[in-house]
DNA sequence: TGCCATCTCTACTGAACTAGTAGAGTTTTA
DNA sequence: TAAAACTCTACTAGTTCAGTAGAGATGGCA
């Protein structure tokens, strides 16, 4: 019942594509990505290369390129995620709805293992199949505020590249 | 989100041997076990070895031996036994009941991906951890019986052993 | 007693998968 | 034009999965 690594750092990486959108930063690079959540830096390259190629993400290359969603954060459901990079949420084949396939017992309609493992199935997709990013972003925000815990990627949250900035706009101004 | 090998043919034996005891056959031998299920017979045996030291089932050795359950069906939560072969439940570690283990996020408490997998875990937990081999069993007889289909290990199903212990107790009165 | 069917235990293995690492190349901006 | 970003392809050490193999122990029966 394991999410793989690559699962759990698209969805990280989405997550905070999310936050840091609605807090008016909607293009992150990954290395900021990887410094947040502490994710070796190649290996999220991979995996939001693949996000790119389904949809999830678009980049700007170059200087001061990087990462954003490319579709709303309510369009994107958490399941489709994790079926993209770690195939059927399924237990076992039988049960999948997106990748079904027969198994050796002789008569699925009477196979105790496949009433059972059904009901995980559809246990799990109901849950990722509703949720959105959206949904989670916001959760995660209104925790944050309330428990006045400081929120990442807010603009007020002085970074490096905020005093780089800040120094360019003062000497370009003396 | 995979339900291994070893489970599914675990939990495919676990449901036979039940079937069986409830059919007045509590022995089954793991040649009957690997046949029904058309499974490896030596990679069953490791399981069912895997099982007996986990107290699920006991063994008769010798001719005539083989596998039954060692505690009431009712007594046998399938969560367990998935956990024993498997492992965890949980998607990931800081979810774990069973096999916590702090992960790399800078908050816990404020985890968006965390409150997902949570999520997820406990739905799986609920079913998981509260059926037994004795509901599956009941089901399955139930259906079986419902759409007359031929139910296995039963003892009017004539098989190999019906006929010679037929025979044997003809010539024995003759 | 000896035979044979059964379980037991340990070791091994090929293939696939996981979680990366490496590095040269391309694009954009200042 | 240099630097800072993303892009693409290849490689890999380690682990897990799903078995296979075979010698050994045990118990029932003739």
């Amino acid at each position: 019942m394991n999410l793989s690594k690559r699962s759990e750092y698209a969805l990280r990486a989405l997550i905070d594509l999310g936050i840091a959108r609605e807090l008016g930063r909607p293009i992150l690079q990954v290395s900021e990505l990887a410094a947040k959540e502490k994710l070796p830096i190649k290996f999220l390259e991979q995996i939001l290369t693949q996000l790119r190629q389904a949809g999830y993400v678009e980049t700007k290359r170059g200087k001061l390129g990087g990462y954003a969603l490319a579709k709303p954060a309510a369009r994107i459901k958490l399941g489709a995620v994790i079926r993209l990079l770690d195939g059927p949420l399924a237990p076992i084949a039988c049960v999948s709805q997106s990748a079904y396939e027969r198994c050796t017992c002789p008569d699925e309609a009477h196979c105790g293992l496949r009433m059972l493992m059904l009901d995980v199935r559809n246990a799990i997709a109901r849950i990722l199949d509703r949720s959105t990013l959206a949904q989670i972003v916001e959760i995660t925000l209104r925790k944050m505020r309330r428990d006045k815990v400081p929120v990442p990627f807010a603009r007020h949250s002085f970074g490096l590249n905020d005093l780089v900035r800040l120094a360019d706009s003062k000497s370009s101004r003396s």
